[in-house]
DNA sequence: TTAGATTACTGGCGATTCACAAGTGAAAAG
DNA sequence: CTTTTCACTTGTGAATCGCCAGTAATCTAA
């Protein structure tokens, strides 16, 4: 019998480390959240550096669980897109509370410092935009609707 | 040279994964933070299981990481006790959204209905408690000052 | 039309990490 | 003393990882 899932526990940690407590699938929703990335390629450009077997099994693995969602890409038809699913989209105040955490305990940190203060200031309502801005296909911080600005 | 550590980037997403990023480290944390624990027995008693090698080398980790303290037993001179610096305490705001995710989205979520509602409710009131019972050294569900109840 | 990129993967390989079992030395308990 | 408890360490195989080299399908330019 193949993937017969066994859970640690029923614990809500545990069950949140299940889904994506490991070094890398966290990165790739932040590429998506955050960078507005979509395609394997973009993914796999991330400064990071990760390793195609990993990006693929997590991919496929972030797939099963629910969290992401892949179709053929429209304009190219090589390309496939990956998008957050509603369970995905909810990941993001676990990710605004690590960012928080990181501009405040890394002394090296590449986190905006008006942008944190700005989730601190007004963190429920910077959420939904956040959400709103991911599920228009933006990034956060690039693409066409992002929340802060424009790079071109 | 040893121990040269090589972070992948400055990205705040990034740091948190490389501090607590794999799949038993935030369990340490929750141990300390819900049920009180201290000791490296009650880590290992926990229901995930974890390899007494894994939790040694987690445990020293998350030391040399700044997030917790190891200091010898007062009463038993064999042990060593664990705790929360301020750094790892800031860690609870990260939880709690975890948490607040497996309640969502686990059918078999172990996660008290009413505990998740009153952190929605109440959060930034519930997190300096939390903090405030976990300093004194109780869990939050667990121990002598504990904040939902006493199990003796 | 065709040669060359690009894209999303898969497979091989050695190294690291993992789970599991069995120890170790120090201290406490009896 | 002897036994038990405690916090680890060590050893062993299995699984996973990072890196590199493909590959089939599709787009792009000449």
């Amino acid at each position: 019998m193949k993937h017969t899932y066994q859970r640690r526990s029923d614990c809500p940690i545990n069950f949140s480390l299940e889904v994506f407590g490991d070094p890398w699938s966290l990165l790739i929703i932040r590429d998506i959240v955050y960078f507005g990335k979509k395609t394997y390629g973009e993914f796999l450009a991330s400064e990071e550096g990760m390793a195609t077997n990993i990006l693929a099994s997590r991919l496929a693995r972030l797939e099963q669980r629910g969290i992401l969602l892949k179709r053929p890409s429209e304009k190219d038809r090589r390309k496939e897109e990956y998008a957050l699913t509603e369970k995905g989209l909810d990941l993001i105040p676990i990710m605004v509370e690590m960012a928080n955490w990181s501009a405040e305990h890394d002394p090296e940190t590449g986190a905006p410092a008006d942008w944190i203060a700005l989730m601190k200031a007004d963190r429920e309502h910077m959420i939904q935009l956040m959400r709103e801005t991911v599920k228009s296909g933006s990034g956060v911080f690039v693409g066409e609707k992002s929340l802060v600005g424009h790079i071109g």
